[in-house]
DNA sequence: TGTAAAACTGGAAACGATTCCTAATTCTAA
DNA sequence: TTAGAATTAGGAATCGTTTCCAGTTTTACA
């Protein structure tokens, strides 16, 4: 076992040198001689010596961790947003904590605490809910810089990574009136936050283009996740004014839907038409060959990091915006549609 | 902006009292009068003190911190596992670094520095490879205890959770026997690690007890990943002699097998039999209605964390056995077979 | 050769807690 | 009342580094 671990101590010993030359060398600082540097790789070497990460951090101020924390790391998109964050932190010396919040608000306020109190250099977050007090407060008592996934926070010392929804669901709405539909229903998660705004607004944008009056009936915001989905599908199909398109924010509303229209037997693409907004693994190995939405979450994942380390290098907070885009495959086109 | 931290020295001023009572009121020392602990409790809320956990870390000698090591976290069987494991161990007062090795032995050897450097209490990884030399030396140089998933390693002080999945397999294969099927087909990954080789048996079983003479070209082990079996499947049904039925180990490759298969126009559970060995979020939305062998991912990750606490309480390492379950569904009994 | 500047090195003070040791106080019992 | 035990509180060492400061040696240039 390697019970007893060596420190600078055993290596400043060996090579008969001051601790404080120890880590000079180490540290690459200038003011070295050439014979000091040979004798301390030397003992290094033998000894196997690497420095304890953490009196480096209680000394240096900075941990080199970066907290993430999400909804839902199940969540195919936030999984992949979290490899390709980590992929790039990890180049730039940082490692990840990852933290779940599920979805709830005091999990949530919870983990800020822990980030606070394992002194993490920032933290990356896809927030329960964005314009609540305590967010303001919390984020700027962290004392750390924070990049913000999918949130727009105004008169916040923060970052943000945004996709451009709105854009996406636009032009997904404009095709399928431009196919015949009219009566085109929207699903998705909680309308008090940015994406749902956002989406929504692409929606209510092609409609007013096309001068087809909103119906306040068909859509239906609430909760993120799958029941909320599901039973909103059930209810749209139920009436006597049925929809004849329907749009899904988000995975887990999609999985509801599709979930409650295989129950209903109604076939997305011949029955209705269909478009759900984001794409998961093996989206091309389902039953129906869906369009949607799209927005690169690797992307994401990067743009965050970058974020990240402008705002440790002490850059001013920015706002890095990821496109969507619309990908119509046949759900565009049911065939048996009026 | 929280620029000055508030220490345990500034609370201790507060209270006019010694460091060490505020520490020690805070541990809960039993030593401690109670007109100490008011002062002290009241110095503390007044100034929102929260003890630096690095601090505590270096002296403690330990972190608190478990280092969560996997291939690929955008698999959604190992999000799920990591997901429920730090529930788990959160719950214990420990969080979890998370990182990915790629696949890479190089990678996944680094990512057991880093752990060390950061003096991690613990790690639960799914090694690339279970049986190299560098394992063993790696794993007992790092000093801290260490639990795998899905692995068996021999000799070596480490707990580790694995599943039964030659018995899942091994009732699949006897299902498509007793439903007609002699060529079946059977695709996974490396055939070195202990995942393949109990899956292999439970095949090889089912095959001897019903008498049939194994065809070695029906067996197809080399990588995860999708375009392994991707390109294994294209060769299976390419040849003269095609399977008539087809069993896909992991998620990887099921993907591939079944990406395959749909550009192939071969209609798995109509044209061939198929058993998919693991399911995933929104298998049932598949476009056939797939059979399975199922494991619990939460289960592995509440029993991964466990093991890890059992070894933190310095209890000997052990074993934890996740069952496996066969759900025969249509794509067990293809219609049109021979 | 002398002197100032530059290069190099070691000692010690942080970083923010825990914990051991000791001294002071209070309590108990003879 | 007082010796001795039991509580309680403070001081200082410690965890393993970095970094400032001061002192020593070397170099450079007049």
């Amino acid at each position: 076992m390697g019970k007893n671990r060596i420190t600078i101590h055993d290596v400043a010993a060996k090579a008969d040198v001051a601790i404080s030359s120890v880590s000079r060398v180490l540290s690459g600082h200038r003011d070295v001689s050439e014979k000091m540097r040979a004798k301390v790789v030397a003992a290094v070497a033998e000894l196997g010596y690497e420095p304890d990460h953490l009196a480096q951090s209680l000394r240096k101020g900075a941990t080199n961790t970066i907290g993430f924390m999400i909804r839902d790391i199940t969540n195919p998109l936030f999984s992949i947003v979290a490899q390709s964050a980590e992929y790039e932190l990890r180049k730039a010396g940082y490692s990840i904590i990852l933290i779940n919040s599920h979805g709830d608000l005091d999990a949530e306020k919870e983990n800020f605490a822990l980030f606070k109190r394992r002194r993490i250099d920032g933290v990356i977050a896809s927030l329960v809910s964005e314009d609540s007090p305590y967010v303001r407060n919390t984020i700027n008592e962290l004392g750390a810089p924070v990049v913000l996934l999918d949130r727009e926070v105004t008169g916040l010392n923060a970052s943000a990574v945004i996709c451009d929804h709105a854009q996406g669901v636009k032009q997904a709405t404009a095709d399928l009136i431009a196919n015949g539909y009219q009566r085109i229903a929207f699903v998705s998660g909680r309308k008090d936050v940015f994406i749902s705004r956002n989406r929504i607004k692409g929606y209510e944008q092609a409609l007013a283009e096309a001068k087809i009056k909103i119906d306040e009936d068909l859509i239906r915001l609430g909760k993120f996740g799958e029941e909320f989905a599901y039973e909103q599908t059930k209810d749209l199909f139920s009436g006597k004014n049925k929809p004849t398109a329907l749009i899904t924010g988000g995975i887990g509303a999609s999985t509801g839907a599709l979930r409650a229209l295989k129950e209903l037997k109604i076939k997305p693409g011949s029955d209705i038409a269909f478009v759900a907004l984001d794409e998961w693994p093996m989206f091309d190995l389902l039953s129906s060959d869906l369009s949607s939405v799209y927005r690169d979450p690797e992307e994401m994942g990067r743009q965050s990091a970058r974020l990240m380390l402008d705002l440790i290098a002490e850059k001013a907070p920015s706002q890095a915006v990821v496109p969507t885009i619309y990908r119509p495959r046949s759900s565009s086109k049911a065939l048996s549609h009026a």
